[in-house]
DNA sequence: AAAACGGGGCG
DNA sequence: CGCCCAGTTTT
């Protein structure tokens, strides 16, 4: 039997029942593929279900305020593609009535919406015959085909392009992506896969080869770099503290924090008083501090670790205009502080 | 072309 | 502890 209608026959039979299987409008095709780049099912689907609950139609969601978006997106990761979300919602809204494009060329020009995402809402949503490469993808083209040519370089890129649109199905574009992409997830898994029960077994080069670990060929991978966070909680008599958004871009870009001190090296507690950034933010006010983490807590991101430590100071003033404490948990804030905040108060 | 961008889960 | 995840944007 031939690739092709193997994996869709293996679908029919195998398909999980997700919350976006069971609609073709595109606002919750866009919202679900959104949400699920780069992140898997178990850890996207309750967030898709919360901002369906939250936002049923795009101009619920472009009418909502960013920050209140970014607070229903926290412990995703990839932030940015909550402010792009909530950007192409208003744009759609506000110029093209709430109703989204329909072919490829088009949803490509959204932003957050790349060649993956727009091959599979139009495939999808609209049945056009535009192939999906993601991470499931590559995996299964370069096994079954034996394929070693890195995904992750141009040369790869393309190739596995034209590969998936050479092999779609004309027929049926939505059930065809979707079920390369569910055989890659459940059956042919980046670790140990299950090729005794597999229906391509008997064609398969990689598992004639013995190179399905092998397979796919990924490049060098990024280096990690480590930081040192110093976050500053302040206390002051009239329960306030300072808790303000990262405006600046990179990580967390427009989530909120405590103030940070960023260090070359631990800062002991005996140098704590001293540092330059501290004498100077306090201005000689008095204040008490205390160390709310013996051992530096380790928050590890794709590229760097963040030797984190909490400090707790308690003063008479703030030294600028502060938050009330009880307000701080309405506000979007990395998992590193808000599994802090939740422990610490 | 390469780096930046989160957080969770698994072997 | 390294790799992977329904990738996109910026540099």
């Amino acid at each position: 039997m031939d690739f092709n209608k193997t994996l869709t026959l293996w679908y029919s039979e195998h398909k999980r029942e997700l919350p976006w299987r069971r609609t073709k409008n595109p606002y919750n095709i866009w919202l679900s593929e959104i949400i699920l780049q780069q992140t898997q099912i178990a850890q996207g689907q309750p967030y898709y279900n919360a901002f369906v609950s939250k936002y049923p139609t795009v101009f619920d969601l472009a009418n909502a305020q960013e920050t209140e978006v970014l607070k229903l997106w926290q412990g995703l990761g990839y932030y940015s593609r909550a402010r792009n979300l909530h950007t192409t919602a208003k744009h759609i809204a506000t110029h093209h009535n709430g109703i989204f494009p329909n072919t490829y060329k088009d949803l490509l020009k959204l932003k957050g919406v790349g060649d993956y995402t727009a091959s599979a809402i139009a495939s999808i949503c609209y049945g056009e015959p535009t192939a999906v490469v993601d991470g499931n993808v590559y995996r299964v083209l370069s096994r079954y085909f034996g394929i070693d040519t890195p995904i992750n370089a141009t040369d790869g890129i393309k190739e596995f392009k034209a590969l998936a649109e050479s092999l779609m199905d004309h027929d049926h574009p939505s059930d065809y992506n979707q079920a390369i992409m569910e055989f890659g997830a459940v059956q042919c898994k980046p670790k140990n896969p299950n090729c005794q029960i597999c229906p391509l077994n008997d064609s398969c080069v990689a598992l004639q080869k013995n190179l399905i670990d092998q397979l796919p060929v990924k490049l060098k991978k990024t280096k990690v770099s480590t930081k040192y966070f110093n976050f500053l909680v302040l206390l002051s008599t009239d329960k306030q503290t300072i808790f303000q958004k990262r405006v600046k871009k990179g990580i967390w870009q427009n989530l909120y924090q405590f103030p940070l001190l960023e260090t070359e090296k631990k800062l002991k507690i005996a140098d704590f008083k001293n540092h330059p950034f501290i004498s100077r933010y306090f201005a000689n006010a008095p204040f008490e501090f205390s160390l709310y983490n013996n051992k530096d807590i380790i928050h590890k991101l794709s590229h760097q670790h963040l030797h984190t430590k909490f400090w707790i100071i308690e003063i008479d003033q703030l030294p600028q205009k502060g938050m009330p404490i009880t307000e701080i948990k309405n506000h979007p804030t990395p998992i590193l502080i808000s599994n802090f905040i939740d422990d610490f108060f």
